[in-house]
RNA sequence: GGUCGGUUGGCCGAGUGGUUAGGCAUCGGUCUGCAAAACCGGGUACGGCGGUUCGAAUCCGCCACCGACCUCCA
């Protein structure tokens, strides 16, 4: 039952069992960020999504080696009009930094956010400037298996000859010839030979800040090459799992596969996996749209579409609530529920932890584990998997208000599946309170006087406590027994 | 223009032929000194038109609208 992972794969354009090429390892390799600016809510999705793969598998029992690289060179600004300018180059020569200041300062900055979202550390986080001479050998290769060219110190790879005998377009579904058919003119600029042929080594413009000596002229590497390396650099010729946003279908990883599989005559990944975008007002969140909104200022709450703050668990729990494959809409709205959604859900977990069982049990809890597996199990149905812990979640309550009954066993097994579900797996935890030891001292004592002065009717006592409380975003919550508080985040 | 995907109740979001998804919001009730929390119950749905079927949100056709990608993007 648990192994069953059924994950939904772009190249065959089905759901197809997962099965790693040598278990129980299993390798995957995730495309990261561009390392010039802000984080923003459009890259927590791909984190989420594969954390929570990530994790799944290692619940399943698989010693994963997850590699998620960091683009910290050659990613170009624009390459159509030929400005050949790289993108951390040019925000260096804005900024007045080294290249290595602006990767440096936006890598601690997406290394900060991730931690707060809580993904794991990926095993490797290699960067491209770190395997500029894999990158050159591998360019290499493709010039002498005939599959690039090389003009005035840049080579490029020969999409048209390689289309002859490949299926160029076997992930994103593109025609060739209807992409010819259908291009924009792109004259004048240009060196290549055919329109859709794409750079394995540019040679630096006159000025250009990065750039290392290669056999064909001092310049840098391309952008698709990087992720071809870095993932058979670690994970081999054949791997297992190939994340990343669907944005980068095509031509990105539709390229990795060109490199791959001429370099080493055969292609390079057996599961290609794409989380879906968020959008915002209906249109995708990106940077060069100019309508994201950076995960600090969601942190915070200071961006001019944001009500309030909302807190890092809220994002991930909002992520969750949502299929990796679909589109994911922002509003205010849906994160709140997110936000109220997810508080009810810790906050039956501090009950559980508090219920007292009892000889027997007078509901089923049998179904729930059951339930979360196999939504797990159907490509990562995480918010059908929420459905059932919610289903906990009532139970808890019920047996906490003593309208159902539960025995020690039956407690546990819960205590397990959310230990499993979600902690291990979905990656949730308690925010870290606004409060600290001492803060809860002085509430116990406080709260103490306010119920005896219940007992005495002096409601207007009681009520001030409560009020002032609340002012302060402290929640009380009177229970039979007693009373709980709660501080709001 | 091409390719792919989508359109579910006030909001988010599951669901591929018949059975309550779930969360948030809302209404009524229980509990409570009053609230809050919790629980119980209710209402609101499947873009439009046609077809297949005993039966369709789910399959087929047409139409409308929206989005992604088409070498900047997670």
């Amino acid at each position: 039952m648990k192994s069953a992972l059924y994950l939904y794969n772009t190249l065959t354009r089905k759901k197809e069992l997962f099965e790693p090429l040598s278990p129980p390892f299993a390798g995957m390799y995730v495309c990261g960020p561009t390392v010039y600016s802000e984080t923003h809510l459009g890259h927590a999705r791909p984190a989420v999504t594969f954390d929570t793969l990530y994790r799944y598998l290692m619940h399943l029992g698989y010693s994963v080696r997850y590699v998620r690289n960091i683009t910290d060179v050659g990613h170009l600004e624009n390459e159509e009009d030929d400005t050949g300018e790289d993108k951390i180059s040019r925000k260096a020569r804005q900024e007045n930094l080294e290249p290595m200041e602006v990767v440096q300062k936006y890598m601690n900055s997406y290394h900060r956010t991730m931690e707060r979202l809580n993904t794991l550390p990926p095993s490797i986080e290699p960067r491209a400037t770190g395997h500029i001479l894999e990158q050159q050998q591998m360019t290499e290769r493709i010039l002498e298996k005939g599959y690039a060219y090389e003009v005035n110190g840049s080579v490029y790879f020969d999409v048209e000859k390689y289309a002859r005998e490949h299926h160029y377009g076997i992930l994103s579904g593109r025609v060739l010839e209807e992409m010819r058919a259908n291009s924009r003119a792109l004259e004048g600029q240009d060196e290549k030979r055919g329109p859709f042929d794409f750079a394995l080594w540019k040679k630096a413009s006159p000025g250009h800040i990065m750039k290392w000596p290669s056999p064909w002229s001092e310049g840098f590497p391309g952008w698709h090459l990087e992720c071809s390396v870095m993932s058979t650099r670690y994970l081999g010729e054949t791997f297992d799992i190939h994340g990343g946003g669907m944005d980068l279908i095509f031509p990105h990883h539709e390229c990795e596969i060109a490199q791959s599989t001429v370099s080493q005559g055969h292609p390079p990944v057996r599961y290609w996996v794409h989380n879906n975008m968020v959008t915002i007002n209906g249109q995708k969140m990106a940077r060069s749209l100019g309508n994201f909104i950076t995960l600090d200022e969601l942190f915070t709450g200071s961006h001019k579409l944001l009500v309030q703050a909302y807190s890092p668990m809220t994002i991930r729990f909002f992520m969750l609530q949502a299929q990796y494959r679909s589109t994911l809409d922002f509003s205010n709205e849906a994160l709140l529920a997110a936000s109220l959604g997810m508080q009810k859900l810790m906050n039956a977990e501090r009950t559980l932890a508090n219920l007292v069982p009892s000889e027997t049990s007078s509901v089923d809890v049998s179904g729930m584990e059951k339930g979360c597996y196999d939504a797990m199990n159907d490509d990562l149905n995480t918010p059908v998997a929420l459905a059932h812990l919610f289903d906990a979640v009532r139970i808890i309550n019920l047996v906490s208000d003593g309208k159902e009954r539960l025995t020690a066993d039956d407690i546990t097994a819960l205590q397990r599946l959310f230990s499993t579900f979600v902690h291990d797996i979905f990656g949730l935890k308690a925010e870290e309170s606004a409060g600290n030891e001492k803060l809860a001292g002085v509430l116990t004592l406080l709260l103490d006087m306010r119920q005896e002065a219940k007992a005495r009717k002096e409601w207007e006592v009681s009520d001030r406590i409560r009020n002032r409380l609340s002012e302060l975003g402290i929640t009380v919550k009177d229970r039979k027994d007693g009373y709980d508080w709660e501080i709001s985040t």
